[in-house]
DNA sequence: AAAGATCCTTGACAAATATCAAGGGAATTC
DNA sequence: GAATTCCCTTGATATTTGTCAAGGATCTTT
């Protein structure tokens, strides 16, 4: 499984095979069942998390007990709540597997030993965060800004392999709109494309 | 002006006189008047911006002419593109004064020098950039959780100061709402504090 | 000081979305 | 294979929010 972690950076970064060796040394492999917690709600959080295969989710619980789903993550994606990683305290979200998942995890202080160790690996480091902030900025902009029907639309071109793989009242959940909004949008859609 | 750069710097941050030297000189104060851009939408965006003085707000217009706004920045913010600036394409948002302003500006080859010859300069944009990110995503989640009440209960509490700073029609567009429901809100949130 | 522009609130009505309930089909578990 | 659970859709109704219009207060410009 660490073959596509060690893939995904060739892909993106010179990657020499002492480079790699260093790197390998602190991957650690996690295996998920479906419904399994990688994180949960209170705990600290201690890695970078990615994964290699399958798919989760990031999601907070609130005071009604619904689930709202901040993230969806599946191979070649990053996930973690690096708020609490970083001030060490308890984190408010959970996340755990929609199906069957590999997940490579580097503890922190490994982590941050790589990017010292290696600038190109800082680098892509660096430019991932960069554009998990875009994407951030870019999903806040949307959120702010859109109906539920454009945002269905706006996920599904923007996500398409993702969309027909979670179940639809996940999607409902990260697009806050409950799932009976959804089925009658996806309705709508169908009526109007006819 | 460049001072409340400096004292800013100072108090995060080892700060010499020499690295303050360094600093100095790439430094770019800008002044704007109440509404005046300081970036248009289109344009490509190739700083990055400090407020030392006033308010700013970064926004985008939808196809029906409507404006979304997505961040204030007030005295010592920082605003932006990164998107525009990274990828060196053309800026969807645009970025105004809500008041008369004063914004330091450093033109984005001089701030990645800074970043290579002062290591705690690094240092504290990448704590910036990860308080960045934990507050997009800490904002998607309120923004997908909660209602249109909540969402100002939360604005107010977190940032009381800014509240009673900017237009209410401003803080309705941040929250994604219109004017007149914002209006209720505060009307409803007055009856039942008697 | 007057005129004009902007901000904000309120009323009436419309539209979008949520809530609750029910039921059918598919997937999962035993 | 049967029972159970989960997923999804649909109908009816309630609630929240948006739209449009109007008017008063405040601020800005002349």
């Amino acid at each position: 499984m660490v073959e596509v972690f060690q893939k995904y950076l060739a892909d993106k970064m010179p990657l020499s095979d002492a480079d790699w060796a260093v790197i390998e040394r602190v991957c650690i492999i996690k295996k998920l069942r479906k419904n399994q917690y990688l994180l949960q709600e209170g705990d600290v959080w201690r890695y970078h998390a990615f994964v290699c295969k399958g798919c989760l989710r990031r999601y907070s619980i609130d005071a009604k007990g619904i689930e709202h789903i901040l993230q969806f993550s599946c191979e070649n994606w990053w996930t973690g709540d690096r708020d609490s990683l970083m001030n060490k305290t308890p984190s408010k979200y959970n996340i755990d597997a929609i199906e069957d998942s590999s997940v490579l995890v580097i503890r922190n202080e490994d982590f941050e030993m790589l990017c010292q160790q290696l600038p190109a690996f800082n680098n892509l480091i660096n430019q991932i965060l960069f554009r998990s902030l875009n994407a951030s900025q870019e999903r806040i902009n949307s959120t702010i800004s859109l109906t539920a029907e454009e945002k269905y639309l706006h996920f599904i071109n923007t996500f398409p392999l993702l969309a027909n793989r979670v179940p639809r009242h996940m999607i409902a959940s990260y697009l806050g709109i409950t799932p009976e909004t959804l089925s009658r949008i996806k309705g709508n859609l169908s009526k109007n494309k006819q």
